[in-house]
RNA sequence: CGGGGUGUAGCUCAGCCUGGUAGAGUACUGCGUUCGGGACGCAGGAGUCGGAGGUUCGAAUCCUCUCACCCCGACCA
């Protein structure tokens, strides 16, 4: 491609819209364009990315035996209602009116429409399994939109649904789709890790995400260096403690501690690790009375584990000021077990705590040398807490670390919930109706873009990895319009590499050098040949990965044949 | 939806407090000088000051309403 037939807009500020790198780069470059919130147009230059993205997912889906189909993105409330998720997925779900008032909705999923067809096509057991799968464009009612193409309303999804005779065949479709995944992103040039996840309301067995990591990613996601663990911290289950707890060596005592809310400003008073510390924080319980959760002070409450408790009303919701001052006699920050009447649940690792600072039940008290059983009845126990780096993996096979990441993928074992709620049944090898068990399989096409920048950029711009970069190479000539030996030049080396396949972006601007170097590194070209009278006198040419810091020279007449091998080597 | 903030040229922003004919940088057009990391000079085009209403002789500026967008919390690819 020649930059003079081609559309680049490049910008030297970063519009006021964006926050994070992604998105500012991805403004910056021109590869897209806001219309309004959550909502973009891919221009030319993003939509090449966007393109090979598709394609490396694509070709890949392909590979496993998925097989491509393309679904509707209005569809009929009828469906819907029939799945009963007309009524249960709330906001986000865009619903209009068509001329004669039936209610049509923009697709965020396509579960039932593709069991429409399926339960329409699919009689016999001998036409399972299917995987089917489309690259489509989801509209999603986002209440809050935000990072560009990282969380749009508008936005392209690789999704998949696989249709079994039975639960052993769902596994291998699975398991065939988590490797995929993992050749996508690989292939994607991503550093990425696969999670084990919540599978949330549906239940069943087997749900797991993918992540691109990136220090920006919205998730945190706990993994074990020396095993396979891996888990997102919603999930990551924190073990208990093995030493077990010490007996109480401290005497109960009750210290006036003046102005003292939180955890670190009690350490502070006392001069004590937080660790010697609990935390109490109340929410509702099943019927709606106060319920003491305690965890350590230097732990998190884990709210989605919380919520999961038989005791804990869900959704989770904290109690009132008035009724934990009824239930405690104090407020929040004083807070504590000792004389609580009510239910107290405690984290695994408060229960191997002695001799801890705890909240009195009044305002500006607490105790020290406070201990389970001698001074409050043993508590339930539960997993309450996130996990922190350094807890024990849940395997048993060393330590947890702790990563940042952006959910790309997400693959899940639906097993019969729709197939059930929509009747998809066919006929077994004994002539019996049963129903099919379901997996489906989703890609954020559009995110993979912003997470594949957040891992790759520096202060020029983005590094594009060669599977997604927009063009392969960038051709910048020094003197295009005065000088016809290099104009020759330029010529010759782009008609050989266009006809070796390669996709070169010639930029005949005649822009000073600092301008085209400027837009070629901030489009992400990963590689770069500069051709200038200067190195044509001695027969050379200059090459420079976008990454690399120095240009090599490279004899004229091996051009050609040193692209190729430098675009293999990557 | 709650809380905070911003709307002035394609982009980044000043001007608003204290009302008096719309500004800068960048980008764009032309000419000239430059030409290996976002050049310089001169000339030029470009803005319903988000919208409506009000106060006033006069509103970007003050008041009321409204819309849009951004940021912080509950969802998800």
């Amino acid at each position: 491609m020649r930059v003079s037939k081609y559309f680049i807009s490049t910008l030297k500020e970063a519009p006021s819209e964006a926050e994070v790198v992604s998105h500012k780069l991805m403004l910056r470059a021109g590869l897209i364009k806001r219309l309004t919130s959550g909502v973009y147009t891919w221009m030319p230059l993003g939509l090449r990315v966007l393109r090979k993205v598709e394609a490396a997912i694509r070709e890949e889906m392909n590979a496993s035996g998925a097989i491509e189909l393309l679904m509707p993105a209005v569809q009929p409330a009828e469906l819907w209602q029939e799945s009963t998720r007309w009524e249960q997925y709330g906001p986000e779900l865009l619903r209009f009116k068509d001329r004669h008032q039936r209610d049509f909705c923009l697709g965020p999923t396509h579960e039932e429409v593709i069991s429409d067809a399926v339960r329409r096509e699919v009689k016999s057991y001998r036409q399972l399994p299917l995987n089917f799968y489309q690259i489509q464009t989801k509209f999603r009612d986002e209440i809050r939109p935000r990072f560009g193409v990282m969380r749009g309303r508008e936005f392209v999804m690789k999704d998949a649904y696989s249709f079994h005779a039975d639960k052993a065949s769902l596994d291998a479709t699975y398991r065939e789709m988590y490797d995929c995944y993992a050749r996508i992103f690989t292939r994607l040039g991503l550093k990425f890790r696969a999670v084990a996840a919540d599978t949330g309301s549906i239940g069943g067995t087997g749900s797991h995400e993918f992540h691109v990591l990136a220090d920006s990613g919205e998730d945190a996601i706990a993994f074990c260096p020396d095993s396979d663990y891996a888990a997102n911290v919603e999930l990551a289950e924190a073990v208990a403690p093995p030493a077990g707890r010490a007996a109480p060596a401290a005497a109960l005592t009750r210290l006036h501690t003046p102005g003292m809310k939180t955890i670190a400003g009690l350490c502070d008073f006392l001069k004590i690790p937080a660790r010697q510390t609990v935390k109490a924080v109340v929410v509702d319980d099943a019927d709606g009375r106060p319920l003491l959760l305690m965890v350590r002070g230097d732990h998190e409450l884990n709210l989605i584990k919380a919520a999961k408790l038989a005791q804990v009303k869900t959704p989770v919701a904290f109690s009132s000021a008035e009724a934990i001052r009824a239930a405690f006699g104090a407020d929040p920050g004083s807070l504590g077990p000792l004389g609580f009447k009510g239910t107290v649940i405690a984290d695994r690792a408060v229960m191997a705590m002695s001799d801890f600072v705890t909240g009195a039940n009044e305002n500006d008290h607490h105790y020290t040398g406070a201990n389970i059983g001698r001074d409050f009845p043993e508590p339930v126990t539960a997993d309450i807490r996130n996990v922190v780096a350094g807890d024990a993996s849940p395997d048993g096979k060393g330590r947890l670390d702790i990563l940042r990441g952006i959910e790309v993928g997400h693959i899940f074992q639906l097993r019969t919930k729709y197939s059930s709620a929509m009747n998809l049944a066919f006929l077994d090898a004994a002539g019996k109706s049963q129903i099919m068990e379901m997996g489906c399989y989703g890609i954020g096409v559009t995110r993979i873009v912003a997470a594949a920048i957040e891992q790759n950029y520096d202060e020029r711009g983005i590094i594009f990895p060669r599977a997604m970069a927009p063009f392969d190479l960038a051709i910048v000539p020094i003197g295009f319009g005065k000088s016809a030996q290099v104009r020759e030049a330029v010529d010759k080396l782009y008609s050989e590499l266009s006809a070796a396949g390669i996709e070169a972006l010639l930029d005949d601007r005649d822009e000073r050098p600092g301008v085209m170097f400027a837009d070629m590194d901030m489009i992400g070209v990963p590689h770069r040949i500069v051709i200038g009278e200067r190195g044509l006198k001695d027969g050379t040419i200059e090459y420079k990965g976008r990454r690399e810091a120095q240009a090599q020279a490279v004899a004229w007449k091996d051009a050609t044949q040193f692209v190729q091998s430098q675009l293999c080597s990557d």
